[in-house]
DNA sequence: GCAAAATTATACCGATTGGTTTATTTTTGC
DNA sequence: GCAAAAATAAACCAATCGGTATAATTTTGC
């Protein structure tokens, strides 16, 4: 067995809260919302975990480990740097209404309940939307190094002007549950990403 | 006297709340904590309201209120179209570390918190969305009928695309509490507004 | 397959939740 | 300035909150 009994219910805990939090936010999720979604019983519950705030910290690491392994999965083969990016738009706004983790971007949804208290919470969120921003920058090297991506880009610009264009749109389109907002943002993105593209240099005679 | 005492109380409790709410969410608020922070009782608190809820309907409304008209003082005596919303960037710019109201954007706040619940706070949100698009899209139509604004530009696309972009700005300045995030999207909200501008005709000869 | 260890269920804890009741005080309209 | 109406304070309510103690059950390593 590669993975002992405790360890898949630790993880099956996990899965089940993270949507929970991901919907309803930490303050929003109570124990025993979490007991009726995994059915087991509070002992079980703090037999794995110390207490709500380390199940909601696991659980939110894993909601983004989530959402990153279905976009890398969809990202992965795709060789053009632009192309790349291209993707991870395509794939949000095909799962706006429909998100790998029910309730939307997590790191949205972690951000704006935890930028005024909950500091675990908040640096969690930090640190995933830095993950992010770096992932997006080192792309855009690679894109570089193949000569796909103009060598002047601003890379880590890009990157935050990326991620903020996509999350503004995420909070429209859930608000209105419309992807007709996503989509004026989406082409946005499209815009921005092709204004990365190396121009061909006219050769001088 | 041009309010009753008992309407001042109301609008008292508002302003109070509408912080609470704005920075701890609808759930991370509690009653006792709208008493601790006017200093009334509960009996005071439901002689006003009939529930939290209603309470946290009015103060939200009372919160985007608060927001409008601080907008509204700075651009009001601002004449060119473009320059009324480039306005309106550098006011969320000046003020992201230090809004108009405690906790960030209402709308914001509100949006992600009630987008899988709590359907009458979600429909405020709407409505104080929609507000917004349209004061940018009659913005426009003025500054095309003033020859300010390309006629062909796409009003309401823009007013969508403002909006998410200052959202998006919003969120990850307050996540890294660092206006830096918030500047690099104003810098392509400006561009976008520039983008708007009527070209000058070159005459035919 | 058995004993030790870990996991789980149940019952329970004090504090806090949103909300009500009732008595007292304050404000209001005349 | 006085009576009616409104607003407020205080005590109280059942339900729920996060968390713990203990006892029963499973899983584990051998």
């Amino acid at each position: 067995m590669t993975m002992t009994k405790a360890e898949r219910t630790k993880q099956f805990i996990l899965e089940k809260a993270a949507v929970l939090f991901n919907q309803n936010g930490y303050a929003g999720t109570s124990m025993d919302d979490i007991m009726k979604a995994t059915g087991l019983s509070k002992g079980a519950l703090y037999g794995n975990f110390r207490s709500k705030d380390e199940i909601a910290v696991a659980a939110f690491e894993r909601a983004v480990a989530i959402v990153s392994a279905e976009v890398r999965e969809r990202t992965r083969v795709i060789e053009h740097a632009l192309d790349k990016l291209k993707a991870v738009v395509y794939f949000y706004k095909e799962r706006i209404l429909n998100p790998p983790v029910e309730g939307g971007c997590p790191i949205q949804n972690t951000s704006v309940e935890a930028d005024d208290g909950h500091p675990e919470l908040r640096e969690k969120a930090q640190q995933a939307m830095t993950m992010w921003t770096n992932r997006i920058v080192i792309t855009l090297q690679k894109g570089i190094e193949k000569g796909e991506v103009r060598p002047d880009a601003d890379k880590s610009g890009f990157a935050i002007r990326f991620i903020g264009t996509l999350e503004g749109g995420i909070m429209m389109a859930r608000l209105y549950k419309d992807v007709h907002y996503f989509d004026v943002m989406s082409r946005q993105l499209i815009e921005m990403i092709d204004g990365l593209r190396q121009q061909t240099v006219v050769q001088e005679p």
